[in-house]
DNA sequence: GTCTATAGGCAGATAGAC
DNA sequence: GTCTATCTGCCTATAGAC
């Protein structure tokens, strides 16, 4: 077993490199940061930062894809946990409610801002994390329907595409209010709606 | 009365530039954009922005107070215009859609996203932008209830909030797809869902 | 893995001529 | 109102020593 040294462990650095970088972008976006915010925390310069990430662009994809690893394990804890459509839903709303406390956004919601100035390759996975969130939201939101435990009108994918617009949407506008009750309030909100039926014969 | 001349006419620069800026801004977001990018665009050069803005933070603080006058304007337009809240809404929604079209954000949305960089004179617009928003939503919603053309939970200013919430999430997750319909769909559902009462004893 | 040194470019901004 | 010229600073990135 190694012993503990003063001298970082390997792969520490890029670890922590992605952690103040995620924080940077979450908080900033991917344009209000530079190499030089990272360097500085670390106390490294920014040329050791290209030993670790040859550019910006990789350091966002690298990003992305720990962000949406990290995402969807929790998401399958959810489903080992809670028993209930609903309480797996306030599980979910309380993913973003963590990122929200910590004054930031999620990384993909503040990736999606960006979208235009982003590399290629950041551009498919901000997308492809946003499909899976839609894909996990509407199985439980299609289990909780078969069990009669949840109510809503239209596919699952759409009641989904609507828990994902509304957070998102939430976690965006409540931050500048410094107020995370905003955020709760919405989510509580957002799931109580989904355990109504509205007419189906609603007038166009 | 003055006759066209080949030069600008006093004040068409200042125009001209907010429009440029406010495309970038809504697109790019304000630190993805540059004096050297409206320059180019505008064929003058960036000391010539300076004349007409002393620097980016005046330039940003204009565009919000012109976008906020012109986006309440529209909403004036819209309390003139259809006689049922549904109505109303709609139309609300498809200020929303309109500028979805162009690609582009809500000016307020993209920057509430990068709120942590922005100069403070900035914030404060930002956040009274959708004070306002919500003023005149809760307004159309407390009509419409009273008038048991809507039929919604919570207090008007609740759902004023939700209804926010649902059209920038919508927006920023929808523009990455490059498709419109997503918004529409969600903005349909969003107003639908306005026209039912749940039980008030939902089980918390 | 981290450093020094440096490159080349772009950022926002200013002085002063026209 | 617009220009040329220039400034200072920051940005990403690279070469090469340790």
């Amino acid at each position: 077993m190694p012993r503990m040294t003063t001298k970082q462990q390997v792969g520490d650095t890029r670890r922590r490199v992605l952690d103040i970088a995620e924080r940077l972008v979450q908080s900033r976006g991917f344009n209000g940061f530079s190499y030089a915010d990272i360097a500085a925390e670390l106390k490294i310069t920014t040329a050791s930062l290209h030993y670790h990430f040859a550019g910006k662009a990789e350091l966002g994809r690298a990003l992305i894809a720990r962000y949406a690893e990290r995402f969807f394990e929790a998401l399958t804890a959810i489903d080992a946990g809670p028993s209930t459509a609903r309480e797996k839903l306030r599980a979910y709303a309380g993913l973003y409610a963590d990122v929200l406390r910590g004054h930031r956004l999620c990384l993909c919601g503040m990736l999606a801002a960006e979208y235009h100035t982003l590399p290629d390759p950041m551009r498919e996975s901000v997308v492809s994390f946003f499909d899976e969130n839609e894909v996990w939201l509407a199985k439980i939101l299609q289990q909780g329907r078969a069990t009669g435990e949840l109510d809503f009108n239209g596919t699952p994918e759409e009641a989904a595409r609507m828990i994902i617009y509304g957070l998102e949407g939430a976690m965006l506008v409540a931050r500048p209010y410094g107020d995370v009750a905003r955020f709760h309030s919405a989510a509580e909100q957002l799931i109580d709606s989904l355990t109504t039926r509205r007419p189906s014969g609603t007038p166009k």
